[in-house]
This record gives structure tokens, sequence and C-alpha cells, in this order.
RNA sequence: GGAUCCUUAGCUCAAUGGCUAGAGCAUUCGCUUGACGUGCGAAGGGUUGGAGGUUCGAGUCCUCCAGGGUCCACCA
């Protein structure tokens, strides 16, 4: 053994050597216990940062309840990250002097397709790495052919249970991007505007309000008064309760509008009367829903006023329409002040460009009756979360959910398996959306509604989301599909119909039942509203059981002075340069040691360092075990109840009590505490005391000392494989000349 | 406005109501000790943000105050 432990020279032969002897393959075995884990899937695309290294928690469990003597599967995948993904494409486009719009559909799709590809497997080896102990035989990918149909069949199912509907609604646009968004990924940023007092003048001679004749109402947007078709106020305001139902006129459009009284409007704030314009603010387009109002879209997709803006304003970008539209008003003496005024305004979380909200048609998810169901299963804890003060904000969430609109405007995903019917629309028979879309799982010879028309399939593709919402269930459907011996292709569908019997038997196959709920998603708490709420909507709508059992936490990771780590900051650790320098096994007690679960961290390179010198003291102890073992003249006895043999007593019950408190600890998601036991016995209670104590013995071959030293020391080996897999294993298989895994090992 | 986390050594953080409040990094001194200088031995560094309370016992539980972070909502 070389006095230094060398982390390269044995984390890929180890790595290697798992993997091809399968000591993460998971098979269903009737003895065993079935634990198991699915990994939040990393974008196929990208390389992994401090966040993806984080899922070491869950190679921890995985490794610990393997040596607990668990059937443990640690299910891989890869997210196609739909808009996240085109977007960077898109940059690369750009670089070429290309864009989007240069290709069709199918051409782009492909060119996304061979460039995520590309990167897939980097990023697989990324998770190898880092030691990961992942079956990658059962790897899946969100655009894997029977993955989406298990995605198409949710959303069908949906469909006929009435909770996804077609609705023209505002939607987040980025008019930058292209796309709509759901709420979660608009965000929200205060921004210094003004707030322009507008006059609207009464239609009739007659009205007034302290003889004026005009009503003033407060807006920091002046070009959306051009699609404005109300003046609300609130109805308990006596300055305007009789002038309800009084006619204004919209300044520059010269439009009739009555005055409305709704409770939503803030008697305090502005004039107490507000403009509405249902077309382009949320609350305007509920008013407008509550008193049937007629709704003018004056901003269109691309960011520019429409035909309707009227002919002066047609073609301008928003702001170049409001400069003017002020303008305006201003010749016109419509103006009656104008205030600084600061405010919160939407913008992309991508682009960071302002969100237009725009009428669009799009599916939604009635969330209501999912997140109702969801939320039972949480209170009764059929869903346990760690810690445990994230079950009070994933409940608040559950409470607060909008229906969510999974329509996106982006090639790159999974497509909307819903056909609209022509001839309906010819004819306006129905004026219900519903009654002119139907889904499919396969495309159709025939339209399913009228039986003859040119039918088309929607444009768009689902949220991301949507598809990951399902990862846990979806992934061990296929597999079972898998195991059934299905032979799939990655992108073309062949035989259909047998696959989708597949899909409808596959609840009944032992595979997906034996691993079905999962035992634990562990993921950042970021992500807890996006993605873990949602998959325990889906999955109770889809299987009728929760998706797992238990829901474990992390926290994000932060630079050594507590700032988000960022590429304009400068202040990014690469892992994978961390590996390289110290080794896989230091940077994940890195990220364990000394951290609250749940909790935000500060890392530092020393603290990778640190956590290095503790590996290489483990590496030492065993070197030193190892190197008096070779020693000759061994002897057996010492002489009894000697000072020497009370420390040896000592030695083990002290052991004895570690293992107990480990295995509570790790039992209890108490990781990181376990962790300080391992280091603090290890090298503060074992190193330092008892083989300084006892060093003399050993050296001179004392049998029965020896013994319990290698006993103790080779316990605490295996406590620690979960933590640090590879110089465990690599001790062991020195020790053991290589005739054994670790992993072969039981507590 | 609502929620939540945090405030402990120079820095970054741990600590299951219970022994002298610990670790990593940094600092000082001494050791070429036959496992390890990525080490060993020692030292310095703390009124645990503040004020009350509960308790035999509080860094930990409760109340209030101050400061910081994060998430969410939001009035045009």
């Amino acid at each position: 053994m070389e006095p230094k432990y060398q982390p390269n020279f044995f984390e890929e032969k180890i790595y290697q050597f798992w993997e091809g002897n399968n000591y993460f393959h998971a098979e269903i075995n009737k003895e065993k216990k079935p634990f198991s884990i699915i990994l939040p899937p990393p974008n196929a695309n990208a390389d992994l940062h401090l966040g993806h290294a984080m899922y070491v928690y869950e190679d921890i469990m995985i490794r610990f309840y393997k040596l607990m003597g668990f059937e443990v599967l640690w299910l891989p995948g890869a997210d196609h990250a739909g808009f996240e993904t085109q977007y960077v494409f898109e940059k690369h486009l750009k670089e070429k002097g290309k864009s989007r719009f240069d290709y069709n559909r199918e051409e782009l799709y492909q060119m996304i397709f061979e460039f995520v590809m590309k990167n897939r497997d980097n990023m697989e080896n990324q998770l190898r790495r880092l030691g990961f102990a992942l079956d990658w035989q059962r790897k899946k990918f969100t655009l894997d052919a029977d993955i989406i149909q298990v995605v198409y069949d949710t959303f069908k199912k949906l469909f006929e249970a009435g909770l996804v509907y077609r609705a023209k609604r505002l939607v987040n646009f980025c008019t930058f991007c292209g796309t709509s968004f759901s709420d979660l990924e608009v965000v929200y940023k205060e921004k210094l505007g003004k707030l322009y007092y507008i006059k609207y003048l009464f239609k009739s001679k007659n009205d007034n309000i302290k003889n004026k004749n005009y009503i003033s109402v407060a807006t920091t947007r002046p070009e959306t008064l051009l699609g404005d078709t109300a003046v609300a106020v609130n109805p308990k305001d006596k300055r305007f309760k009789n002038l309800i139902g009084r006619s204004l006129i919209v300044p520059l459009v010269n439009r009739e509008v009555k005055i409305i009284a709704d409770l939503v409007v803030d008697p305090k704030f502005g004039t107490g009367a507000v403009k509405v314009t249902p077309a382009h603010d949320q609350t305007d387009w509920e008013i407008s829903q509550r008193h049937n109002l007629s709704l003018i879209q004056v901003i269109d997709f691309d960011g520019r006023m429409m035909k309707e803006a009227g002919e002066e304003f047609q073609g301008l970008f928003i702001n170049q329409a409001r400069e003017k539209v002020v303008e305006k008003l201003k010749e016109l003496n419509l103006i009656e002040k104008i205030d600084d005024y600061k405010h919160r305004v939407g913008h992309c979380y991508k682009c960071g460009q302002v969100i237009e909200f725009l009428p669009k048609e799009q599916w939604f998810i009635k969330i209501k009756p999912l997140a109702e169901r969801a939320k039972e299963k949480v209170v009764k804890e059929k869903i346990k979360i760690y810690p445990k003060r994230f079950k009070k904000i994933l409940l608040w969430w559950l409470d607060h959910f909008q229906d969510w609109n999974i329509s996106r405007q982006v090639v790159w995903g999974i497509r909307i398996p819903a056909y609209k019917c022509q001839s309906k629309i010819k004819n306006q028979k129905s004026k219900i959306e519903k009654e002119s879309w139907f889904v499919s799982l396969e495309k159709p010879k025939k339209c399913l509604i009228c039986g003859n028309c040119d039918f088309k399939q929607d444009e768009d593709t689902f949220d991301t989301w949507f598809s990951s919402g399902q990862w846990p269930f979806a992934t061990l459907a296929s597999c079972s599909i898998s195991n059934i011996k299905y032979q799939k292709s990655k992108t073309h569908i062949k035989n259909q119909k047998e696959k989708n019997n597949l899909i409808t038997k596959q609840f009944n196959n032992e595979f997906f039942n034996y691993f079905y709920p999962t035992s634990v998603m562990e993921t950042g708490y970021d992500i807890l509203p996006w993605w873990v709420a949602r998959m325990i909507m889906l999955g109770l709508f889809y299987t009728g059981k929760v998706p797992f059992k238990n829901v474990f936490l992390h926290g994000l990771v932060k630079d050594k002075f507590g700032q988000k780590m960022s590429k304009s900051k400068g202040n990014v650790i690469n892992p994978m340069e961390m590996i390289d320098k110290y080794g896989a096994d230091a940077l994940r007690l890195a990220l364990v040691y000394q951290v609250k679960e749940g909790n935000d961290q500060s890392l530092s390179e020393g603290k990778i360092v640190g956590m290095r010198n503790f590996i290489n003291k483990v590496w030492n102890i065993g070197r030193f075990i190892y190197l008096t073992k070779q020693i000759k003249n061994q002897k057996s006895e010492i002489r009894n109840n000697s000072l020497k043999s009370i420390i040896i007593k000592k030695l083990k019950k002290e052991y004895v009590n570690e293992k107990k408190r480990y295995l509570k600890l790790m039992k209890d998601f108490k990781f990181s505490l376990a962790l300080s036991l391992l280091y603090k016995f290890l090298w503060h209670r074992l190193a330092d005391f008892y083989i300084e104590r006892l060093k003399e013995e050993f050296k001179n071959g004392n049998i029965k000392a020896s013994k319990v030293l290698e006993d103790v020391f080779l316990g605490n080996l295996i406590m620690l494989h979960p933590f640090t897999p590879f110089v465990t294993e690599a001790i062991w298989r020195i020790y053991y000349n290589k005739k054994e895994s670790i992993l072969d090992k039981k507590f």
C-alpha cells in the first residue's frame, strides 16, 4: 500500500469493476425487501454542477440499504429539458448566423436531438465519476418511445376525466423566446417605472365628478388603453356610486366603455378608478369574465402592436407604443400627472425580458381535484417529508396552485397528441372547444370526431415538467415493458398497437409492483412546487398510489461567502475539477459533512481538502493494520487484567455503541450526524487513542489485540462505505487480495 | 403582506433538552515519531444577536425585539 491514497489510481477501475460485475443492477428478489430511488434526471445536454453532486445523498441511501440486505434500485435517466435545451441550441444557431426559423419542425427537432445525444454520454459519465451506484442497464430518457407513450396515456386519461381542458386564457408569454410559461417560471423583479394618471372623458355632458367632466385612472401601462373595454370602481366607493353604468370615452381610440363595479378595485390606490384591459392584464381578465366584457387584443405574440391598436400604432414595439401614446395624450391634455412608481414586473426566467400577458388557446390541467388528493396523502403521512418543515410548504403549494398551462411553443419536446377536427371549425357547429379536439395515442388514420376531415395535430409540445412529473411511474412502467421483452426503438415508434396493449398491462407487471411506490424521492428543495408536488399529483392520478413513500430535500450549494454560484460572478466550483484534484470521495464528504439536511451550505475548496485529508487518514489506518498483519512471530496472549487488555475491552464496547448509533441515525435520514460519528471515531478514537496506546502490542504481534482492531476497523469501513465508496472499496480489496467487494458485505 | 431559514471561534458551519459548546479552514509553538507532514503533540480564539420565560438543567423549547437570506403573493 502506498503511504498516500491516490484516488485517480483507483476510482475509474473500481467503478468499472462494480458496473461490470452488475453490483448496481436490480432484479426482483422475493427474498429481499425492495428499496428504490429514481434519480432526478439531469439535463442530458449539460455538464453536471454541484447541485447534481448533492444526489450523493441518494447514493448514500442506496449503498446503505444494499449493505442492509435490501434489493436496491437506483434508476438513472436524462431529461430532454425542452425549452432550456432549445434555448441553448438557438444560441448555437445564432453564433452561426442562423435562427430556428431557418428550419422546419422536423429538421430542427433532429438537429437538437443529435446535439443532445452527443452530450448525453458526457453527463452520464460524470455521474459515474461521482461514484453513483446507478443501474445503467435500466437508464431512461424522457424522449424514449415508451416514456412518450406513458406520457400520452396520462394526457389522454386526464382528458377523458375532464381534468385537462383547452381554453383561451391569458398566458405568461415571452415575446423574445416565443413561448408561454407556467406561473412558476415567471420571475418578479422590482422595477422603477411611472404611474400615469389619464383622463377618460364622460360621454354625456351631464355626467361629472366634482364638476370635472372626466375620471382619471392610474396605470403603469398607458399603451394598453388601446385595448380597454371598461373602467372599474369599487361598488362601495361613494365617489363613484352614482356613476356606475355611465359611459366614458377611451382616449385616442374614442371607444365608449361603461363604468362597472368590482370588489377587486382598491379605492385607496390611484384615483380609485381602474382601466380594464382584459387582453393584457390578469386582474382585468378576471374582471372581464365576471362582467362579460369583450376582449380586444392589441399586442401581438412578437411584442408589436396589432392592427386593432389603430393604424398609428400598428407595428410599433410595446415601449415605442407607450411613448407615442403618452405623447399623444399630452397633446390632447389628457394626462393629469405622472408619478415615479416602484412596482414588481414579471420577467422571463431565461432571457430576462418582460413577460407579457397575452390571450392564447392552450391546454390546462385542472389542478384542484389532483391537489386535493395529493394533500390528503401528505397530511396523512402516506408520504413523509424530510426535513419536516417542507411538509408545511408543500401543503401551502397544494392549496395555492392555479390551473397549469402545459402547452409550450417549442419544438424540442413531446408533441401534444391532441388533434383538431377541421370540419368543426369550418361549420362552427360547436362553440365549445373541447368538442373539436380529440386525443389519440397513435397517429389517427381518420378524424375521430367527424370521420373524414383533414384533422390537424396541435403544434405545441408539453411543458417539460409535465413529463418529468410522471417520471417515477413512467420509468418503472417502461422498465416493465422492457422486462416483458419488448424491443424498443428510441425515436421511431413501431407496432403501435402492441405497445399500447403493453402499456395497459404494465401495472400487472411484477417489476413495477415490486419497486413502486419508490422508497425515497431526493432532490433540492427549490423544485418542490415544480416537480415534487406535480409528481405526487400525477402519480396518484395515473397509478392510484403515491409515487414515493418519503421525500428528502437537500439545500443549495453556495460559495464560501454564502453567495450563489454563478458564471458571471466567477465563483463556480466545478465538481469534475474537484474530483480530478482530490477524488470523488473527498467531494462527496465535503457536501455532507457538518451540513444540516435541507439547509443551504457554503462550500470552499478548503473543505474538500480537509475531507481529502480524512480519507487519507482512513487509508493509513488501513495501511497500518495491513502492515502489522504481516509481522511474523505473532503471539496469542497478553497478561490478563493488564491495562492493555482493559483498553481492548473498552474499544470493543465503544465500537458496539458506535454502530448502534450509526444505524439509528442512518435510518432517520440523519446522514451528516452519522458521518460525524464515523469521522470522530476513526480519527480521534481509533487512530489517536487506541492505536497509539496499543501500538506496541500490535508491533509485537499480539494476535488478540490485532484481531479486535481489525474487526473494528473493517466494521467502520463498511459503515463509511456509503459516504466514501471508492477508498473503502480500495482498502477492502487490497486487504482481501481483490477477492471480494465490500458491497458483498452486510452490517 | 404571508411563509421559512439563519444569527455560535478570525472565516464557513455542526451540535438528539444533559459531560469542559465541536469540526473544517486560518493563526502560534514544538516534532524528519517505521501508518499517515494530506501527519503528530500542544496553544490561542466563545457572555451561542438582544431581553424575558419554561425547566433540576436551554445554543436547543416558548414570547418579544433587532439584523440578514430565501420563497411566495401583490394594487392597475
